[in-house]
DNA sequence: CTTTGACCTGTGAGTAGCTCACAGGTTTTA
DNA sequence: TAAAACCTGTGAGCTACTCACAGGTCAAAG
């Protein structure tokens, strides 16, 4: 299989293909003549995994782990029910702040139905949200450092 | 003010203060002397204000937006009751999809109990998780590029 | 008066997981 | 035979920061 076969076959962008294989996820054989990948049937699988597992948010580090793992015929299986299960709970202490999050959106807007727009006049730049009741728990007073990891996955580390 | 005072004062990180000087959410003057960046109560605002409103899951482009909006005396809260709505039906969205992981994962957990550990033998990499059922809707085949945005903020933009 | 430490400056790189763009080579189709 | 569709590797871009670096400034301690 080229690299457009594959990448049809498992649902994903040709991109992707070329990214988990730059990655070592994926370790196709070479077509000598044209110097083309060739993936087969194992990689595949190999990569229908690995989108699973990125779905059930494992990090690409975890999957690779995982992959060589199953390479040197060690059972990765225990390791995967392990940090499956911190991801559960990760899983739902996200769903409890989205719901928080959700109650006080839905509390702010009904309360907003009855002021009015609030044209800024340089020290109230919108009233709407500066009297947004923030959430104090994560940037209470005591850190100056109050990192907020916006962005992906937030500490699902393989206990190495 | 200096920055690490504003910075306190918002309990943010100082490169967080100078990040948002660079991206033009904040404009502070100069102190002729030595060049410091000088802050001042209205600058505090908006930090305050700019920092509430990425707890709603607002972009710093949308953010700065809003702040350009009140600089000119034009209300932004109109535009800001707007994306604050698109906002919430997407937390619900969110809240909805982590809901259907957490039953996913809760019965694969409980299915897993059961089987056994399967050391792979080059064909089943992992049971666990190749026998993952996974969402359909997500990558289905009529997209050959089924881009599911992992990171940030999916989509969250202005009606421009 | 000098040293030390804490602060300031701008710039550049790193984070995760892709996605896209580029320039050039190859294969398939018309 | 020529265009279209694929392939190659590399490098940059996305978000919202965070950290590191090298050098300048300033307050207090010795």
């Amino acid at each position: 299989m080229k690299v457009k076969e594959i990448a049809v076959g498992a649902g994903v962008n040709p991109d992707t293909v070329r990214f988990y294989t730059r990655e070592g996820l994926l370790k196709p054989a070479r077509n000598p003549d044209n110097n083309y990948q060739q993936y087969d049937a194992d990689d595949l699988r190999r990569l229908r995994f690995a989108r699973k597992a990125r779905q059930l948010g494992f990090s690409l580090p975890e999957i690779r782990q995982i992959l060589e793992q199953a390479d040197d015929h060690h059972s990765p299986c225990p390791m995967v029910r392990d940090v499956f299960q911190q991801r559960l709970a990760e899983v739902e202490r996200e769903i409890a702040e989205l719901q928080q999050l959700r109650q006080r959106m839905t509390t702010a807007l009904s309360a907003w139905q009855n002021m009015p727009d609030g044209t800024p006049d340089g020290h109230t730049i919108c009233q709407l949200i500066e009297h947004w009741d923030s959430p104090e728990h994560l940037n209470s007073p005591e850190h100056v450092d109050s990192s907020v990891p916006e962005t992906g996955n937030k500490g699902v580390t393989l206990h190495e």
